[in-house]
DNA sequence: GCACCTCGAGTTCC
DNA sequence: CTCGAGGTGC
């Protein structure tokens, strides 16, 4: 080039200009050139990279201004699960005080012991994030979504000027920054000021704004909208040697030129807490950005790890909040609502009222016995605030303000939809429609839950639309929905609008809209293959919800063993007790719902489970003797006592000596108990009982098809040793022992050359570097499973080894 | 037998 | 998010 002038070279040199005017901008609050120039800078880049699209990078300027709308957002699987934090219930000093003397206690130190050292931070009011660099470029940015796994947000995330494309000085390989986007107050009043003037719908809240624009599809709309960000944490992170504190990752992340913000401080004791909690809650009016409370968290890396989780919350940090807004307006009335199982909830309708950014009209008031304990009548002035800012909530009434003559409520004896008489068993606080399937309300919540997102997804198939099928008598029940034609959908809302005398604009034109009923449909038609766990979830069985799904079709594998499953089977599952092996029990003896599951199944209609597989191995094993003792009959030999008895006895032993006093004297049982199971083996002979336990094992496994499917194919972990650290991605570590037992594994406690395997998951920490010192073999979540899965191939029905075989390899 | 934790169910607003 | 209820460990 004659004149030297060398587009890589100005392009680069651009890139960084820009980047310093932003930083200058934002962190340091002085813009060193004008508006005009810094755009004049911006043009030319784009110019540049326009001419020659291979001179763009990613981690551009420009590209901040993402291109072309997408069409719906990509799931993204975090590399570590994003936790959720605890939140400390008393709002008081006492939250702090409570939270020190947790980590005092878990931390096993001394009364005199000195103070551990925490830092306290601010906790944004905004929308959870993960910002992934690699070398340094920002290549993905995820909102947290259910903490596995969330959604690809990154073109929305690079319009956000204060965030750099590259880090500052030396990145590590991958850095992982959690933190939270937020709109300022400014800002957000600026936006909506000038989205006035234009005519344009305003932002409700900075909150709602912030999430609503990082949910923008078009990045030119989320462009538009003033955003900012704070870090708070890590996520994965790789050829990184972390800082030995919390505080001093934030450090680091400053000096990467990550927003951090500055309101934070490392302090001792409780105290130190208190008095920050305090400070912020006086300072919080005058913050340019919402909160909604302080973190609290142990300072020291080393502490929080050995501090660890409880399922997915760290031990070692808490959120404190401040107590909600509140607001007072007046109640209008008093309404109640029929859910899914019948069950009778009264809804206060309120007076609009604008409180925590959002205007409440609407505030559940859960059950007879909550109305009468706050005595909130129709008429009464109360107090409402959002609970936990998010779930409107009457706090209470002022009672010096209730009209004369303002009556207390009662609840109806009649259901309100179908008339029938309402129940109240003893000792629970609902109150339930009795009219069960005959009641509309209630089939039509039944249909919406197994309709719903977690459950079968139709997609399109809201409320309304729920609402006119049932009305209109075109569905009844949930199978019903598969049958449904184009023509039945037209017709029905033709009725509908004839009904309502709304005449649709298409109609005028002379048109039938067919769009929605086609898209509808084929929502309907697409819900055919859900996993099993879904379909159980979606049945609607009482006190089976999404996890208790899983653990059935975990465990059991099909519909078919699921459906056939004697209760004591099912309570010997995880976390199924008798009531809810019972209701599970009930449900697939009631006549209309094996009807109702039959027609699900059936060819015509074609609903099947995608994923339904042999039972897991280690199910007949967990019919112990405390299980099948349960199941004997014996009189007053309750589940719980049953486990004691086996915990001091097996059955042979006891077939063998009979009830004596110095053998059982350990269970604990009281003599009512030992009396009885002295009878029960009187009458039937000390030999009875191995004969009567064997005969009830047999007959609780025969009853799931087919009984050779039962037995593990081959322990595939015998003999092995696994030893766990960290956290894993989704599994606990007791989820994790149990499998790895189940295949006839064993997992201790400490690696040594003697242990075959070291399961490592996020923040693994000694135990990990022992078992390199060791040569023991590392392995993460994913090659457990594996290791699980590969050798079990038990058969399906029907299946041929070959097969079975075959199938074991795709999953 | 009690304390603790988890799950299920119902609800709000955008 | 809250409440109640079920399950489990101490």
């Amino acid at each position: 080039m004659a004149d030297g002038f060398n587009p890589l070279e100005r392009a680069r040199w651009l890139r960084a200009e820009i980047e310093r005017h932003n930083r200058a901008y934002y962190e340091l609050d002085s813009p060193l050139i004008s508006d005009a120039e810094y755009d004049a800078l911006f043009r030319e880049l784009l110019a540049i990279e326009d001419a020659d699209p291979a001179l763009r990078t990613p981690d551009s300027p420009t590209q901040r201004v993402g291109g072309a709308p997408l069409p719906e957002f990509s799931p993204v699987r975090h590399a570590q699960p994003m936790l959720s934090i605890r939140t400390e219930t008393d709002f008081g000093e006492g939250g702090a005080l409570a939270f020190d003397a947790r980590v005092r206690r878990e931390l096993k130190l001394a009364d005199d012991a000195p103070p551990v050292e925490y830092c306290a931070e601010l906790k944004f009011d905004g929308l959870a994030m993960n910002l992934r660099y690699e070398h340094g470029v920002l290549v993905l940015a995820a909102t947290r979504g259910d903490g596995e796994t969330g959604e690809d947000v990154t073109q929305n995330v690079r319009t956000i000027r204060e965030l750099p494309l590259r880090l500052k000085g030396e990145a590590p390989a991958v850095l992982e920054v959690r933190g939270e986007v937020y709109m300022r107050h400014d800002d957000f009043a600026r936006y909506n000021a000038a989205a006035t003037e234009r005519g344009e719908k305003t932002l409700v809240n900075p909150r709602n704004g912030a999430a609503g624009s990082i949910r923008q599809l078009d990045p030119r709309i989320a462009a538009s909208r003033p955003l900012s960000f704070f870090a708070y944490g890590l996520g994965e992170t790789q050829g990184w040697t972390l800082p030995a504190t919390h505080a001093g990752i934030l450090d680091a992340l400053a000096d990467f030129g990550i927003p951090v913000c500055g309101e934070r401080v490392i302090t001792a004791g409780a105290d130190g807490l208190v008095a920050f909690h305090r400070h912020v809650g006086e300072a919080r009016a005058t913050l340019p950005f919402a909160i909604d409370g302080v973190v609290y968290k142990l300072n020291s890396l080393a502490l929080q790890e050995q501090l660890g989780f409880i399922t997915r919350e760290p031990r070692w940090a808490v959120a404190h909040k401040f107590p909600a807004e509140e607001a007072t307006t007046t109640v209008l009335a008093i309404e109640v609502q029929v859910g899914r199982t019948g069950a009778i909830t009264p809804v206060a309708r309120l007076a609009p009222v604008f409180v925590g950014g959002v205007t409440v009209t609407n505030a559940t008031l859960h059950n007879e016995d909550e109305v009468w304990r706050k005595d909130v009548r129709v008429g009464d002035t109360v107090i409402v605030r959002r609970a936990g800012d998010v779930i409107p909530e009457v706090v209470g009434v002022v009672v010096e303000r209730r009209p004369p003559g303002a009556e207390a409520f009662r609840m109806k004896d009649t259901c309100p939809v179908c008339g029938a008489h309402t129940v109240r068993e003893p000792g629970e606080a609902v109150t339930r429609c009795s009219g069960g399937f005959s009641c509309r309300a209630q089939r039509i919540q039944a249909i919406l839950h197994f309709a719903g997102r977690r459950m079968m997804d139709i997609e399109g198939l809201g409320e309304r639309y729920v609402e006119r099928l049932v009305e209109f008598d075109y569905v009844h029940g949930v199978a019903d929905l598969y049958r449904l034609t184009l023509g039945d959908l037209l017709e029905m809302k033709q009725r509908a609008d004839e009904r309502d005398g709304t005449v649709p604009e298409t109609v005028k034109a002379g048109q039938t809209p067919t769009r929605w009923a086609e898209n509808l449909l084929a929502g309907i038609a697409a819900s055919r293959r859900p996993t099993l766990a879904r379909l159980l979830f979606a049945l609607g069985i009482r006190h089976v919800g999404e996890s208790t799904a899983k653990t059935l079709a975990d465990w059991l594998g099909s519909i078919e063993r699921v459906r056939r499953a004697p209760a004591p089977l099912l309570a010997v599952l995880p976390d199924i007790g008798a009531t809810v092996a019972a209701a599970i029990a009930d449900f697939f003896a009631e006549e209309r719902n094996v009807r109702a599951v039959d027609e699900l199944l059936c060819p015509e209609i074609g609903v099947a489970p995608a994923d339904e597989h042999a039972p897991r191995p280690g199910l007949g094993e967990r019919l112990g003797w405390a299980e099948l003792y349960a199941v004997l009959g014996v009189p007053r030999l309750t589940p719980l006592r049953a486990k004691q008895l086996a915990a001091v006895v097996d059955g042979a032993t006891l077939a063998r000596e009979g009830v004596n006093e110095p053998l059982l004297s350990d269970a604990g049982l009281p003599a009512d108990v030992l009396a009885a199971l002295a009878d029960w083996l009187q009458g039937r002979g000390h030999r009875g009982l191995l004969a009567a336990v064997a005969a009830r094992r047999d007959e609780l496994l025969a009853a799931l098809p087919p009984a050779s499917a039962l037995l593990p194919a081959a322990a595939p972990l015998d003999g092995k040793t696994f030893v766990l650290t960290g956290t894993l991605p989704t599994l606990t570590r007791d989820e994790a022992k149990a499998l790895i037992e189940a295949a006839g594994g064993r997992v201790s406690a400490s690696v040594s050359k003697k242990s075959d395997y070291v399961v490592a998951g996020a923040e693994a920490g000694s135990k990990l570097e022992r078992a390199r010192e060791l040569g023991v073999a590392v392995i993460d979540e994913a090659a457990l499973r594996d290791l699980l899965a590969r050798q079990q191939s038990p058969q399906l029905p029907g299946e041929t080894v070959e097969q079975a075989a075959e199938r074991a390899e795709h999953s």
